[in-house]
DNA sequence: CCGGAACGTGCAAACGTTTGCACGTTCTTT
DNA sequence: AAAGAACGTGCAAACGTTTGCACGTTCCGG
């Protein structure tokens, strides 16, 4: 058996041959050139519409290398099966479609050498730039710096490469822990345990950091016994135990991320602790877990999409020549605080 | 400010002209073609390494047109903040990946309008194929029947096009809504509730039939009054308290998602009613929803990355021509009821 | 009545590949 | 030593567009 092939598509060529004129006139007329006759201009359309011709993009692209730009995005994701990553990815679709660009997409699944391997291969398929978010392990940053030294447009999102200056979307890590640490406190909150990423990304660092300004502010002490580097579900169940039987145990626990969060109050509601009048309780990224717990999760949220929204914009700026290659943009993207059942 | 461009390109008349050699030697020299000997053979591919040559797929794509099928598949999805389309996308791409195929991602938010405008986009971007769920509200066909009728390889999962004979991934919606309303049966409960969607899919039919099956199965009475469409969480948080209020009250709920499941466990703890001791419930799909909830959440898990899968293997090989296009391939993925705690 | 706009169209090159064919050289065979 | 095979390379066309340039008509004003 053979490879298939679609039929036989219409081609310029094909209408130009039907209609007994030259190539570059049916381009001329499909383009609306003004040099091309009412009539002509006229005959070639209703031609080309009722034949229902389409454009070759594939064509398109190649010729118009050199001037046009491709309206083709690069997009590469630690996870598509993820919240968070999904709300980005519709963002990005949502502006993209909006303006003309369409999306090609993969999955690192966090593995360093599939995010080397993508970058190539959408470098090779002349995308007109990338949004990405860096695989939590690559510490090798040579892909990413080849593509930014041969001046394709990048853009980061929450993952941000530290090797070069890019383009980049955050959300306020930093205030969104803030305001979700002073919450519990003033819920009456004394002794709140912090389960945190690792503190080599810049998010890790930044979220512990509005953690302990916001113990400061209101004069508590920090203490180090309360914080640990948890970022998931088993790891919660097997290390929040141990923190509620600390000599002073912990009234409250700030989480990451949701997943987490909802691990720590299995743990804390199988132990016979009520929730929020024992424990209170608050996650990070406000995805469909925080409602589906019970109590409902006390959550900042990050607007996924809204994050999506700035990085496409950004990159098709970019692309268009409506922003300057050499200065590093970089947006904020806001948090909110969504109080539900896991604090008061 | 204009448009801007990557930086150029190393092509293959550069080599050539640097190397002192024809663009078609340098061509076949990359292509390990026999024809070249050793010496040029290894120079060449040793500069083209060295100066990190990387061949122009568009450029590939338009030569090859005719001859090799081009390995951008077009992915058509309702929506990407879902669990289950976020799996399936999740196996297309592994499998994708693996065959050297790309995917060009797009979602059409359940709109017809945008369905179609995708899939002709797509269409002349020269995909080789599309995978692609419908969107629930589409009613007019005629974007598929186009590219059906134009032989480009069509795979549907889960929502299938009734207007043609297509090649087609689906889950064993029946066996699996039977097996769950089995388990709920044979956990003793006499009454039970069916939350489902519109029988106007074929998905809907399949359900209700594994349901109604379930029942006579064990002599037990096929009630109207308990059941109804409803497939979202807010759906059921208004319809469930009627339900509760019937005579003769249900005693489980099976939902044809977990989303809803969710929201029925909700109103029944609520109602003070405790599961599973006094009512019993039962979801599909199999999401993080399920393990966020307490108790956690009896589903049939429905297997996305496994569906991805099976829809890559099928158009891959109708494009490299080892399935015949004129035979609908037809490919079913099986569930697994997993049991947890809001059964026995 | 002639010169030159203005207009409509076509030619051909270009984008970066692949590949059938032909050419020239070297090697083998008789 | 001559004939042919085998080898290595280059030419040029092709994929489907876009576009600068040039050509031929028509029309106008002096």
């Amino acid at each position: 058996m053979e490879p298939n092939q679609p039929n036989s598509t219409l081609t310029m060529k094909d209408i130009a041959r039907q209609l007994g004129v030259s190539v570059a006139t049916v381009s001329r007329a499909l383009k609306d050139s003004p040099s091309i006759s009412k009539e002509r201009r006229d005959q070639i359309q209703q031609f080309a519409r009722e034949h229902n011709y389409m454009p070759n993009i594939v064509a398109e692209q190649l010729r118009n290398s050199r001037n046009a730009p491709v309206k083709i995005i690069g997009v590469v994701l630690p996870e598509f099966i993820h919240y968070y990553f999904s709300s980005v990815l519709t963002g990005i679709e949502l502006e993209a479609s909006s303006r003309g660009y369409r999306l090609l997409v993969a999955s690192s699944y966090e593995q360093a050498e599939r995010e080397a391997t993508i970058c190539e291969e959408f470098y090779r398929n002349k995308v007109c730039g990338i949004i990405i978010s860096q695989s939590k392990n690559t510490t090798n940053y040579d892909h990413f710096k080849r593509l930014y030294s041969d001046q394709l447009p990048l853009v980061f999102f929450d993952r941000i490469c530290p090797a070069i200056n890019a383009h980049r979307v955050v959300v306020d890590d930093y205030q969104g822990t803030r305001k979700a640490v002073t919450h519990l406190i003033e819920c009456g909150c004394k002794r709140i345990a912090y389960y945190g990423t690792s503190t080599n990304m810049e998010i890790g660092v930044n979220r512990l950091n509005g953690y302990k300004d916001a113990l400061y502010q209101h004069g508590l002490q920090y203490d180090e016994q309360l914080v640990c580097m948890c970022d998931n579900r088993s790891d919660a169940e097997m290390i929040t135990p141990r923190m509620l039987e600390l000599p002073q145990r912990p009234d409250a626990f700030f989480a990451v991320n949701d997943e987490t969060a909802v691990g720590i109050l299995h743990v804390v509601k199988n132990m016979g602790l009520r929730v929020p009048d024992e424990i209170q309780i608050c996650g990070f990224t406000g995805s469909n877990e925080a409602l589906a717990s019970d109590p409902q999760l006390t959550s900042v949220e990050q607007d996924g999409i809204q994050v999506g929204h700035e990085a496409a914009d950004i990159l098709i700026k970019l692309v268009e020549g409506q922003l300057p290659r050499d200065h590093a943009e970089k947006r904020l993207v806001k948090t909110h605080l969504v109080v539900r059942g896991t604090t008061r």
